[in-house]
RNA sequence: GGGCGCGUAGCUCAACGGGAGAGCGCUCGCCUCACACGCGAGAGGUAGCAGGUUCGACACCUGCCGCGCCCA
């Protein structure tokens, strides 16, 4: 048993001990091992990524959920791997070739693909790296990528067969363009933001020359593509106007006014432009009203061809520049500021523009109802609960799901067209005179959705290997519940409708990290915080702590650098215990206890203690109460074991009774031993280094990493808890005494008790003396009155203490004035519901008695401290 | 506009319908033989506002105000 330094250096074990445990393969599981199955999958981050506060979070938690149930004997495992991140990664790639002054299509597709590889082999995946820092207990050698052979094998059987079933079809539909990226984007790719634009008010003519009417629109530039006006059928105001046409001010087209359900007579001037092809609503309306769609914007956002004079503008231009030529023409009503909505690229924040599009879908209906099929009978469980409601209900009003992307880097569409227009979507590549590839790949979620089965080496329906076989359904899958929509339904989705079972049993909702004032981290704020700097400067075991002990299902997470520095002090804290008890263990190792019934107090109480702890803390795990599980173990090691069982001890470890001093060892080894194993999952290296100097343990095999997880030693002891926690009031009015009177801690002195719980306080007379600071201690049956003497009350009786050359008398007098006052705004109060006749009615006997008891000991204490007040003021005159 | 959540000490957050707590910060005293990354003691709260239920409300109900998130 090496000497422990006087201050924990996590840097001096971290990389130690975790590479110790990556050698002796305990990250490491197999399907035939041991134990009741228990799986995570990782949420795979983008290859691209870096390590952030949210990625800390999100593993830390999976990282304590896994080494606990590998503690507790299951079969657990935890597989790694990344995401390829096709708009991500294709970006990086782009934004390299722009500084080397070229770019993807004059490298050619084939290149660059192996370029974006060749990225990806030099520093993709560097988060995986970042993981390992903060003792992440991954299955290493199961890492997988959403992009490599198997994983894109699965893919292609599950595009066609989704496509053979009906449920994958390709189609002219509006969808939302990201004219910076150049791709189609799902839905869910699209972030709303609010954002002040302006509403623009213009006029159509009517054909007919008779006047015209006024429509409002926050995109002035779509106007080129107008193919109606639309009113509300029941609005009076249009009523004789529908049916008739306006006149398109820059090309001179006639466009029908009509009257659709859809349009609010409330808004702007109650009619409105239709444009089908740049807007999804006036889409809907065109179909129900047969118009033609005219597509006036490129890939680039620019105007197009049908755009007549404003062609090649861009659309920002263009907004400008149609006001100014609407003015011209003295049909511009006005602009008014307006806030509204706006979508933007989730990759890149660019304004997103709806399109019509050919594009590939997916037919989410009958998955999406298998889904919420799944969590409404319970087989999906959200933790929190709350979070299953939202769930279903976006499952619900689901969309089709727009698959195809137009970039490079993904999986490429398996679909080939001939030709004479001919299409064939088909597993193997087709190698046909004049046929082609679609250009297109498929959406990066498209291969992560699968992720739970492909990891587990699912390739095709009926694939079961015996990973999948034993590890499938994975137990838990824990993320933010910003990803519920974008991942975790589409995970449950393909694995229900491909598998019939769900992917995961549970979903752990955890909340975002945010500052220390709740606010989102970001770079504008400048209040981002970098977990690898927090390791680096307090340690994993701080950084891990820190972010949990503020965690519980669902809500968010502040977090601020100071508090991690917190931990690392609470790390410190239980080296430093453990180090004293190392070094008064004197080779004494965990192992059996003594008969409780033969300890003192201090043993039944922190054993009881500890009970009741362990059976919290197991409670809060299991319940992912992260923030109950640190708060109930800090409290334990801090408040209970080390500042009152570890000084209680010291008078047994100090003193001559060998047999007693071996009592107080084998305890100490004990409830250290068990308080490290709990707090293992939380705080990984600093527990391991102490136990392995606790126990002896040479590592490797022998961990705590792999040791049990603690049981009940005891039954909890009421009784003990109680009189310690009078032995505890006693001690801490003695050292308040102290404190107020300006007594120095090593001055000694003298005490006479009375009290009512003599027999029990009795017994723990050395205790009291040792942790109090005091002289010799008597009992005694009545008051002390001799002059000079000062009370210090407690629950059960009062202490004497003789003044002379102790204290200042006019301290000790304000100190018993403010005693007396405190005591009688209690008793004011307790009198206040006494005196309520309905109180002491209705209220049950044993509330009622408490009070009671209550105003008795006020009413005692207030005229003892009082008579004491005027004894000392009569000394002092 | 629809849905959800939250307003408790200076800050961040806890507390079975029955005497409001913790961490940090602050004040005072201590290098007490594990730890000054520490020890002991203390100050600090009209619980967002207004009603209601109850013998009793921080907790339950209603309305309002303020903040946040998701969706349209």
């Amino acid at each position: 048993m090496s000497e422990l330094p006087k201050a924990y250096d996590p840097k001096a074990v971290e990389g130690e001990l975790y590479a110790d445990w990556v050698e002796a393969g305990l990250f490491h599981a197999e399907p035939d091992d041991e134990g009741e199955p228990f799986s995570i999958v990782i949420p795979p981050p983008n290859v691209t990524g870096s390590l952030h506060v949210g990625h800390a979070l999100d593993n830390t938690i999976q990282d304590a959920i896994i080494r606990r149930e590998r503690m507790l004997g299951k079969n657990a495992v935890w597989v790694p791997g990344t995401d390829h991140a096709g708009i991500a990664t294709q970006n990086v790639v782009e934004k390299q070739l722009a500084e080397e002054g070229t770019d993807r299509h004059e490298l050619g597709r084939e290149a660059f693909i192996e370029r974006a590889w060749r990225w990806r082999e030099e520093s993709g995946g560097e988060i995986l790296n970042q993981l390992r820092k903060l003792g992440a207990s991954c299955d290493w050698e199961r890492e997988a990528f959403t992009f490599d052979e198997p994983r894109s094998r699965a893919v292609r059987e599950t595009f066609v067969s989704l496509y053979e079933q009906d449920l994958i079809y390709r189609g002219n539909r509006l969808i939302n363009w990201c004219p910076r990226c150049a791709t189609a984007l799902s839905d869910i790719e699209v972030e709303h933001e609010e954002t002040v634009g302006e509403l623009a008010r213009f006029r159509y003519e009517y054909a007919d020359g008779s006047g015209g009417i006024e429509v409002a629109t926050t995109r002035v530039e779509t106007m080129l593509g107008d193919t109606a006006i639309a009113v509300h059928p029941d609005d009076d105001r249009y009523r004789d106007v529908v049916g008739r046409t306006v006149v398109h001010p820059f090309d001179g087209r006639e466009l029908p006014i009509i009257a659709d359900d859809y349009v609010d007579p409330e808004f702007g001037s109650g009619a409105v432009k239709i444009t089908p092809a740049h807007d999804p609503n006036d889409h809907d309306i065109g179909q129900r009203h047969d118009l033609p769609t005219i597509d006036v914007m490129t890939d680039d956002a620019r105007i197009g061809e049908a755009g007549g004079a404003f062609a090649g503008m861009d659309r920002f231009e263009a907004r400008a520049a149609i006001k100014a030529a609407l003015d011209e023409r003295g049909l511009m009503v006005g602009v008014d500021p307006h806030t509204h909505q706006v979508g933007h690229c989730s990759r890149c924040g660019t304004v997103v523009e709806p399109r019509l599009s050919d594009q590939w879908f997916v037919k989410v209906r009958p998955l999406a109802d298998k889904a919420a099929a799944a969590v409404r009978d319970g087989r999906i469980t959200f933790v929190p609960e709350s979070r299953a409601k939202p769930f279903l209900e976006w499952l619900d009003n689901l969309h089709d799901w727009c698959i195809s992307r137009q970039i490079w880097w993904g999986h490429r569409i398996p679909a080939w067209y001939g030709p004479d227009g001919e299409l064939e979507v088909s597993r193997e590549d087709l190698d046909r005179e004049g046929w082609v590839q679609d250009e297109d790949v498929l959406d990066t979620w498209f291969s992560s959705q699968l992720w739970p089965m492909t990891v587990l080496g699912w390739e095709q329906p009926g694939d079961h290997t015996p990973e999948f076989d034993t590890w499938f359904p994975t137990s838990t899958l824990v993320t933010g519940y910003d990803i519920n929509t974008f991942w975790v339904s589409r995970m449950a989705m393909i694995s229900l409708w491909l598998e019939d079972e769900v992917p995961f049993r549970i979903v752990h909702n955890h909340g975002l990290v945010r500052d220390e004032h709740g606010k989102k981290m970001s770079k504008s704020f400048g209040n981002v915080i970098d977990p690898l700097d927090l390791v680096s400067e307090f340690g994993a075991d701080a950084t891990r702590f820190a972010l949990l002990r503020s965690a519980a299902p669902g809500v968010d997470v502040p977090l601020a650098v100071e508090w991690v520095d917190g931990e690392k002090k609470f790390a410190n804290k239980l080296w430093n215990a453990t180090r004293f008890a190392l070094s008064t263990l004197d080779g004494t190792t965990p192992g059996e206890l003594p008969d409780t019934a033969s300890l003192p107090l201090e043993d039944r109480w922190i054993l009881s203690r500890l009970e009741d702890v362990r059976a919290q803390v197991d409670e809060a795990y299991d319940g992912y109460e992260w923030a109950i599980a640190c708060r109930t173990l800090r409290s334990f090691a801090w408040d209970e074991l080390a500042d009152w069982y570890l000084e209680a001890a010291k008078v047994r470890l100090y003193g001559d009774d060998e047999g007693a001093k071996a009592d107080a060892r084998a305890v100490l080894a004990v409830v250290l031993d068990d308080l490290l194993r709990l707090l293992h999952p939380l705080m990984p290296f600093v527990t391991e280094a102490l136990w392995r100097s606790l126990t002896g343990a040479a590592g490797g095999a022998a961990s705590l990493m792999v040791a049990a997880w603690p049981t009940a030693r005891t039954e909890r002891d009421a009784a003990a808890e109680e009189e310690f926690s009078l032995v505890q009031d006693l001690v801490t009015e003695i050292r308040k005494f102290r404190s107020q009177n300006d007594v120095a801690p090593s001055r000694r002195f003298g005490l006479a008790i009375q009290t009512s719980a003599r027999d029990r306080l009795a017994p723990h007379l050395p205790l009291i003396v040792s942790l109090a600071g005091l002289e010799e201690v008597t009992f005694v049956d009545g008051a002390v009155e001799e002059p000079g003497t000062s009370r210090i009350v407690f629950s059960a009786g009062e202490c004497f203490v003789d003044l002379t050359g102790l204290i200042d008398v006019g301290a000790e007098l304000a100190r018993l004035d403010r005693e007396v006052a405190k005591a009688r705004e209690d008793l004011q109060r307790v009198e206040g519901k006494l005196g309520n006749a309905s109180f002491v009615d209705r209220a049950p006997d044993a509330v009622v008695q408490k009070e009671r008891d209550r105003r008795d000991d006020l009413t005692r204490v207030i005229d003892e401290l009082s008579n004491q007040a005027e004894q000392l003021r009569q000394l002092e005159a």
